[in-house]
RNA sequence: GUCCGGUUCGUCUAGGGGUUAGGACACCGCCCUUUCACGGCGGCAACACGGGUUCAAAUCCCGUACCGGAUACCA
């Protein structure tokens, strides 16, 4: 029988971290044994449920890349089906009509008010001993012709009289192997005789799933571990409406810092899957952080492709016990799993160029420094240029010779060509996509700020910067200007200037360095106190690539004219 | 209270009778360097506790402690 497998969220909120794992390993473990994975909607609670919520849920699952196979279900459409379902077992006297009034519900701290009654109860708790348990047929029945409200309840056999209890095992628990737990059991005592449909009909969560799931045709059910008990009462309704169970894998939950409950309303936004999104994570590395969170290949290994989790996923990799997850709370710079983030910058830097720059091309859009010159007739964002990151770093070993690669294929400024290249120069020190918008807007547009910390460390302290850099850029007109002499007659062949659109042809790193560095010296200073100078008043921050890159980057043009800017001088 | 789980560095984890208890993140140091949150090298740091079983226990058994989950006419 192939594998069919369900993600069921309750729409009660926006899609968290535990419900974005569940989804996980049901998605990898469809996709591994080559089964189904189904999306249905618990919508039961009316009251609770929001459309807005099941949105929200909907767009963290799409980020994800957790498509269902099949059509979504929604739980509320099946309403008819789970009260046929309580209706034949009231007619077969696997459940009862219970007339107790329903009580007032326990308004704020429904949990504790459980927990207290449970607690007064002690060991004396009989869930037995409903009056009307033994109500005859008919008395029940004219009852409720009579219009006086009930709910339905299983009638969870009892083990002291042995009776009613023929659709039921005589061993008097209910046991199931757990894919990740091991073997379940539980006395029928310790259940009670759990509501089906509740007094205003509406079915109820267990009920629902167990039609749910023997419509659907689940083969395995993944969910949470604060399932388990559930499922011991799911068993029995099962046995009622004898049907053949699913097999059933329980994950160890995520638990906040202090090992406490992850919840919405105590920690927010962090636990929210849009959260990530918005913050620039890519997909992939948060599914791969996700992945590690309660599984584990059982080998040395934290980058995981999806294909890579789809084939190495098994529930034998879930692990029985909580895992923290790790946020800093009131700490911006580490708002969230130092691991999240880490593995977010490691994709980020390492993932191929052809899949990030769609990323980058969003983000860019949405802050309005996208240019259609990027990516010209609608061409892909495919590139031939591979990534220069291992070039770059033979160039800096080979004596700062200048692969034949690089040289020639120095791209016209602003060009798609530029774009790829400028990406890829820059994403080495990024963390997340919104670095792109922000740290290095500058590569982008003219219009970036100043890191104050910046300006105070790198020209502040110089305040002879203030004449030299705009000496510094009329020395670049001068020399690597159109009309300019180039500073090196006898250059190597490849390091010879290219004829070029732009204007600036003499403008590449060989050449740049050739001026500051004879610059520096005749003004008898530090070349970093000139090169970090030059990036503040570049880029409008302290990090970043080489200076000679970013001075090629950024193109002469645009150089000269942030070089002899007044504007970050009068930053404080 | 009762039932059910769990416990290896701060965190995620590998290992499951004999290991210098391994890796990753974080942190610290050094190197590289014009800056740096890149990179390289190194360091700090863990088997909850007590009893057994065994030649040998982080590993198996029992107990204790602690943590978590469940205990609704919520899901």
């Amino acid at each position: 029988m192939t594998v069919r497998v369900r993600f069921a969220p309750s729409p009660t909120g926006y899609l968290h971290i535990g419900s974005a794992r569940t989804a996980l390993f049901n998605y990898l473990y469809a996709r591994h044994t080559g089964g189904k994975f189904l999306l249905r909607i618990e919508d039961t609670d009316l009251a609770r449920s929001t459309e807005e919520s099941t949105r929200s849920i909907l767009d963290g699952l799409k980020w994800l890349g957790f498509a269902p196979d099949e059509e979504i279900v929604f739980q509320s459409d099946n309403a008819d089906k789970h009260r046929e379902a309580a209706r034949r077992l009231l007619a077969e006297g696997k459940a009862y009509r219970d007339f107790t009034p329903k009580a007032e519900p326990t308004d704020a701290n429904v949990k504790e008010a459980i927990k207290e009654r449970a607690r007064q109860q002690g060991g004396e708790k009989n869930f037995r001993d409903n009056p009307y348990r033994e109500l005859s047929g008919e008395e029940s029945d004219a009852r409720a012709a009579a219009g006086e409200p009930f709910a339905i309840r299983l009638k969870v056999p009892d083990v002291r009289t042995g009776s009613d209890s023929d659709w039921a095992l005589p061993t008097g628990k209910t046991s199931f192997e757990d894919q990740v737990y091991g073997l379940q059991e539980r006395d029928y005592a310790e259940t009670e005789d759990l509501v089906l449909l509740r007094s205003d009909g509406h079915p109820l969560y267990n009920l629902a799933v167990v039609c749910d799931d023997i419509e659907m045709q689940i083969t395995d059910v993944i969910r949470g571990q604060d399932h388990l008990t559930n499922t011991h009462k799911q068993l029995l309704i099962y046995m009622a409406l004898g049907v053949e169970p699913p097999r059933f894998s329980h994950l160890p939950l995520i638990m906040a810092p202090n090992k406490g409950k992850l919840s919405k309303r105590k920690h927010g936004e962090v636990v929210s899957m849009t959260t990530y999104r918005d913050a620039g994570f890519v997909a992939a590395a948060f599914r791969n952080f996700l992945a590690l969170l309660g599984w584990s290949a059982g080998e040395e290994k934290e980058i995981y492709s999806l294909d890579e989790l789809i084939k190495k996923f098994s529930l034998e990799g879930i692990h029985r016990s909580n895992a923290v997850f790790n946020f800093h709370e009131g700490d911006p710079k580490r708002w969230t799993d130092d691991k999240a983030i880490w593995m977010n910058a490691e994709y980020i830097r390492t993932m191929p160029l052809a899949d990030l720059l769609p990323l980058v091309k969003n983000e860019l859009k949405a802050n309005k420094l996208w240019r259609e010159e990027y990516a010209p007739d609608g061409r892909a964002l495919v590139t031939s240029i591979s990534s220069t990151k291992s070039q770059e770093f033979e160039a800096t070993t080979e004596m700062g010779e200048r692969p034949e690669s690089i040289a020639i294929d120095r791209p016209t400024h602003g060009s798609h060509d530029w774009f790829v290249r400028t990406v890829d120069l820059i994403r080495a020190r990024f963390f997340t996509l919104k670095d792109f918008s922000t740290q290095g807007r500058a590569y982008f547009s003219e219009d970036f700020d100043f890191d104050a910390a910046a300006v105070a460390k790198n020209l502040a302290k110089f305040p002879e910067l203030q004449e030299w850099l705009p000496e510094l850029a009329g020395r670049f007109e001068a020399e690597l200007g159109e009309l300019g002499v180039a500073g090196g007659e006898d250059l190597p062949a490849d390091k010879l200037p290219l004829t070029d659109a732009c204007c600036a042809d003499r403008f590449f790193e060989a050449n740049i360095e050739t001026v500051v560095k004879a610059f520096a010296e005749e003004k008898g200073t530090k070349l970093g106190v000139i090169m970090n100078g030059a990036r503040t008043l570049l880029t409008g921050v302290a990090v970043g690539p080489s200076m000679l890159s970013v001075f090629e980057t950024i193109g002469l043009e645009r150089t000269l004219m942030r070089l002899r800017s007044k504007v970050a001088w009068n930053i404080q």
